[in-house]
DNA sequence: ATCCTCCCCTAC
DNA sequence: TAAGGTAGGGGAGGAT
């Protein structure tokens, strides 16, 4: 997440350097705003700002605080970040805007809203933009936008960032990550001071594990800025309606699917018209009419017709999730990261230093989540985790409940076997084979029996969990086994080349989320889905894999493999060796497996890497490390010896202890240039280092002209200004207004000139990375803006597409 | 017996 | 239109 999520960082060192410091740095005024709204109930007054959603940016005047309480009065709503809901972003003044859709949402003075307010109805908003240029007489930037398969280069980080189920897996391994790490730490428990030592409270005797789970975790995130809609059905989905328009060919498709591959399954409940896009999370009322988590908006709307849907807000559930676990955290590290939204806490300790009874804490630990994160939870408290977590499910939504030694026998007995853990579609249907449906069936059932049925291992837990014993103990370090990445979407592959395109990105994903972990891999596993013989060409979902067979191969080498380049010969070997058809191809995935640590690297460099690293953390090698770190703070004598030593060492250790990959062509001329002057002769002698030829231009555009000025960025192309910028990123030491004021125009040149073969990666980073620097791309956006009115240039969600993608895309 | 590969299943 | 990922547990069956 660190590699594609870097975010601006004024921030201090926080200790969480792998979220990029931005939610420490919205924390503390998310905390404090939620605090308020919990306070004071709004009155109605209007609802002039039905449907509109502002987002504000910067100091305004009136002020944010005033702007939100507005909006609540007069039937808008009020977002604290954008998101893909928010219809205007609200701010006054040029240096301080945030443009993050690059125009695609209009930037809008505040004085709209007071206007509007006064006049008692909606104005017209293009009024008041703060650009000029975004009246209705300028083209928008957000056209066209072209519908994209894996065929496209941009799609592992488009599909990533609209990927509900990517981000939901990296959250869950970010805070077992973060749980480790502080348990590495000291340990401090700042809430604990919260707490006082109860008088009335009674701590049971036996151990006690708590089961923490949000409520509705999506939705109840996204109705913190809605609470116009708490109490009616809500789901949380990409479509904004279950019907779509009407269309023939959609409507075939769907039919021919519904004949061949689902026979009373959901499908049956949908048809050419019904949105296909899955239900991420829904609200209780929706959950009464027999919605569920994972259901097409179609089937949802047909069981509950009334059902409004709200869009994702990843930053949003990013937010919340580390609110949750900054608080349980502040009171002890014996907690099991299981999701974002879940965990388990070991709690007997606590509850008997200061004497609590399991409801008081549950009340204590319950309030203060609902406080800080302006979300409701649900806590289940039991004698192991699987007790805790059978207590939940009782326990919600919004409660708690505690599920004591002496009734476990009882409530076990109640229990469906489907509420099991472990026991999903597959199982359930084994045991309704056997005739058993809850676990009181099961406490009685022979092992013998249910092993035959389910395996010695799956057969045995189940007798066990069906008694409510669970030997597991909680897991605060866990060790990562796989890496892999896998995409089973938008997979349409129209020849080889885009197949081992593809296939070359998935490699340098796992590649790069394995030296996220520092580790390596020994053995390599390719999985496909093809098309399933007689599945119909065209799947009912819009680029869904539809139904398929999966095959998997893998390959496990003598030593761990040591270079991306080799990772890719492997993938692309397996896949070779496959003989699948890359045109029935509908998803592919890269897991490596069989890892070891990289060995710690030479303690004296590891301490040389460590003071510069103190700044931040978000590289994937050594080389970018470096390459990030700005310039070293000491020049001892013991550190260049150590880096030297590090080099020769380097060749001589053994394949399996080899500490860290660096070839000679991998050290960055931009991390030369920055190291101590002898260090960097040392380099140069040891590897014969030769300058760099200078980046070729392609000759379709016209050669780069030097802007007028003079710049510290003439005739430097994207690749050699990107690592420029990154140091900015990641130094204390802030661009001064002239070097951003000469970028600018350098990029505005650059624009004139149509040398744009590499300005959308630019304007991209930029986007991503300073977004509150407005200025470096405004210069240039006047002519983007013309750019795109020619067609040159083209936007696809967040991403610019440059003409020939653009056309590429279009000849598919 | 034990290990390995290729699955399948489950959870969030 | 839509964004069906990712990690871990474990079984079947063959190789050692």
């Amino acid at each position: 997440m660190s590699r594609r999520r870097q975010q601006n960082r004024d921030d201090e060192d926080n200790g969480f350097a792998e979220w990029g410091g931005y939610f420490e740095a919205k924390k503390a005024k998310l905390r404090e705003q939620y605090k308020e709204t919990a306070a004071k109930q709004v009155e109605k007054i209007s609802d002039i700002f039905t449907g509109v959603s502002i987002f504000v940016n910067g100091l305004t005047n009136p002020s944010s605080d005033q702007l939100k309480l507005l909006m609540a009065q007069h039937g808008g709503t009020f977002h604290l970040y954008q998101s893909s809901s928010t219809t205007h972003i609200i701010a006054s003044n040029l240096p301080n805007v945030k443009i993050n859709k690059l125009g695609s949402l209009p930037i809008v003075k505040p004085s709209w809203v007071t206007d509007s307010i006064a006049l008692n109805k909606l104005l017209d908003y293009k009024r008041y933009l703060l650009y000029t240029n975004q009246s209705t007489s300028q083209p928008r930037l957000d056209f066209p936008v072209v519908p994209k398969t894996a065929s496209d280069p941009h799609f592992l980080q488009e599909f990533y960032s609209n990927s509900r189920l990517h981000l939901i897996s990296t959250l869950g391994a970010e805070f077992k990550q973060f749980i480790a790490d502080l348990r590495d730490k000291p340990r401090e428990f700042p809430g604990r001071s919260k707490l006082e030592v109860s008088k009335t409270g009674a701590p049971p005797q036996t151990p006690v594990v708590m089961h923490i789970d949000m409520d509705c975790f999506f939705v109840s995130v996204g109705l913190r800025t809605r609470p116009e809609l708490r109490g009616l059905p809500v789901a949380v989905t990409h479509a904004r309606r279950a019907q779509l328009n009407p269309n023939k060919e959609r409507e075939e498709t769907v039919t021919l699917n519904m004949d061949r591959v689902a026979q009373g399954g959901e499908l049956g409940m949908i048809d050419g018209r019904s949105s296909m896009s899955e239900v991420a999370s829904c609200s209780y009322e929706a959950r009464k009419c027999g919605v569920r988590n994972g259901m097409f908006l179609g089937a949802a709307a047909k069981l509950c017709p009334q059902i409004k849907t709200i869009p994702y807000d990843f930053e949003g559930y990013k937010e919340v999730s580390m609110i949750l676990y900054k608080t349980l955290s502040s009171y002890t590290l014996n907690i099991e990261a299981v999701s974002c939204d879940e965990m388990y806490v070991e709690v007997t300790d606590l509850l008997k230093t200061f004497n609590l009874s399991v409801e008081e804490w549950a009340n204590h630990i319950r309030g203060e989540i609902k406080t800080a994160t302006g979300c409701p939870c649900s806590a289940g408290f039991g004698s192991n985790r699987l007790q805790a977590r059978l207590a939940t499910k009782k326990a919600k939504p919004d409660g708690f409940y505690y599920l004591k030694p002496e009734d476990v026998e009882s409530y076990m007995a109640e229990i469906a076997l489907a509420d099991l853990p472990g026991v999903g579609y597959a199982t359930l249907n084994k045991l309704k084979s056997l005739g058993l449906e809850t676990c009181g069936d099961v406490q009685v059932a022979s092992l013998g029996v249910l092993q035959k049925e389910l395996g010695a291992k799956m057969g045995e837990t189940l007798l066990e969990q069906a008694k409510g014993i669970d030997q597991k103990p909680l897991n605060y370090h866990h060790e990562r086994k796989s890496v892999s990445a896998e995409i089973n979407y938008g997979i349409r592959f129209k020849t080889i080349d885009e197949c081992y395109n593809f296939l070359e990105s998935l490699g340098n994903e796992v590649w790069s989320r394995l030296n996220e972990i520092k580790m390596r891999a020994k053995t390599v596993t390719l999985k496909v889905m093809i098309r399933a013989p007689d599945a119909p060409l065209e799947t009912a979902k819009f680029l869904g894999h539809g139904l398929c067979d999966s095959v998997s191969k893998s390959v496990t080498i003598a030593h761990h493999i040591s270079d991306v380049k080799i990772l890719q010969r492997e993938i692309r070997s397996l896949y070779e060796k496959m003989n699948v058809n890359y045109g029935e191809l509908r998803g592919l995935g890269v897991q490596l497996t069989k890892l070891e640590k990289l060995a710690p690297i030479n303690p004296t460099l590891s301490n040389f890497l460590q003071q510069e690293s103190k700044k931040s953390d978000s590289s994937d090698t050594v080389k970018s490390k470096m390459a990030t770190r700005g310039r070293p703070r000491k020049n001892s004598k013991g550190q260049k010896n150590s880096l030297s030593d590090f080099f020769k060492n380097k060749k001589e250790t053994p394949v399996q202890n080899k500490p860290l990959e660096m070839k000679p062509t991998e050290v960055d001329p931009e991390v030369l240039k920055e190291l101590p002057p002898e260090i960097r002769a040392e380099i140069i002698k040891e590897y014969n280092l030769a300058p760099k030829p200078p980046v070729k231009k392609s000759l379709t555009w016209p050669q780069i002209k030097p802007p007028v000025k003079k710049s510290p960025f003439s005739g430097l192309t994207w690749p050699q200004i990107k690592p420029i910028l990154h140091k900015w990123l990641q130094s204390e030491q802030k661009p001064d207004d002239y070097d951003v004021t000469l970028l600018g125009e350098h990029f505005r040149q650059l624009a004139i000139d149509r040398d744009i073969d590499w300005l959308p990666t630019a304007m991209n980073f930029l986007y991503r990375n300073f977004g509150e620097m407005n200025c470096f791309w405004h210069k240039a956006y006047h002519k983007i803006v013309d750019l795109v009115q020619q067609g040159m240039v083209a936007r696809y969600g967040g991403t610019l597409l440059i003409k020939r993608d653009f056309d590429c895309l279009h000849c598919v």
